[in-house]
DNA sequence: TTAATACATGAACATGTTTTCATATATTAA
DNA sequence: TTAATATATGAAAACATGTTCATGTATTAA
C-alpha cells in the first residue's frame, strides 16, 4: 500500500505520541472506559498537570476524546483502531522471539 | 490486559521509533521484504548515512533486522506483529472519522 | 595490495520534547 | 458571591533527538 506525504507524517505522529511512557501509560488506562483525568494521575503517578497536558496532546491527534460530566472529564480512546494497534504492540511484547533473528 | 512497567517502556520505545517520519518511511519500504541499505537512501530521500543511523536504531529495538549479502546490507521486518501493527495504523489514518467525535 | 563500493559510526549542531511550577478557568455547593 | 474541587494552560528548565559531516570498517575485484 502506497502512503502519501501527509499520510505518513500523520501516521508517524500518532506513533510518536505514543511513544513516551507516560503518555502510553495514560492512553492504556483509557483503553477499557472513560477516566477522569484526577483518576489518570492517580493511577499513572503522574501529576494531574502533567496528565492534562499529555491528554491534549492525545485528544488533538484523535487518539482520545473528553466528555465532560460535572466537574470531572472523562477520556477514552477515539475508536477501535487505536485498540487494535495498542493490543497488537501488547502481543508482540508479550511473545518469545521468533525464529531466525539475530 | 496488565503490563509490567518494563513492558511498557519497551512498548513505548517501539512507538517511539516508528514516530519519526523519516525512519517510518524507511520501515514501510521494509515490510515488503528486504532492502538494502542504498536503496533505501534512494527510495526515501535521504542520505545513506542518516539512514544507516536510523537502521542501526531499528535494529537494536528488534523492529528490523539485517543480512549481509556481499557487499549489501539487506533490511527486512523483525516479525510480522510490525507489519501488523504498521497495517492497522495505515487503516486508521486511511478511514474517515467514526461517528461521535468531536 | 590497491581501489572501488557499500555501509557504519562518533562528534557536534540544531531543534524539539517532557516536566514542573505558577496561575487560570470551569463546575458545583453553600 | 465565596469556597472548594477538577482540569487546563503558559513559560521556563531540564533533557532528548534528528541530522550532517568527516572518518572508519567490510567486501569484492583487479
Amino acid at each position: 500500500m502506497a502512503l502519501t506525504n501527509d499520510q505518513t507524517v500523520e501516521i508517524a505522529e500518532i506513533f510518536r505520541l505514543m511513544g513516551d511512557p507516560t503518555r502510553l501509560r495514560i492512553l492504556i488506562y483509557c483503553l477499557d472506559g472513560p477516566v477522569a483525568v484526577g483518576d489518570l494521575a492517580q493511577a499513572t503517578g503522574a501529576s494531574p498537570s502533567l496528565v492534562s497536558h499529555h491528554l491534549r496532546l492525545l485528544r488533538a491527534a484523535r487518539i482520545l476524546r473528553a466528555e465532560r460530566r460535572g466537574k470531572k472529564v472523562y477520556y477514552d480512546a477515539a475508536d477501535d483502531h487505536i485498540r487494535t494497534v495498542v493490543g497488537d504492540m501488547i502481543d508482540h511484547v508479550a511473545e518469545p522471539a521468533e525464529d531466525g533473528e539475530d
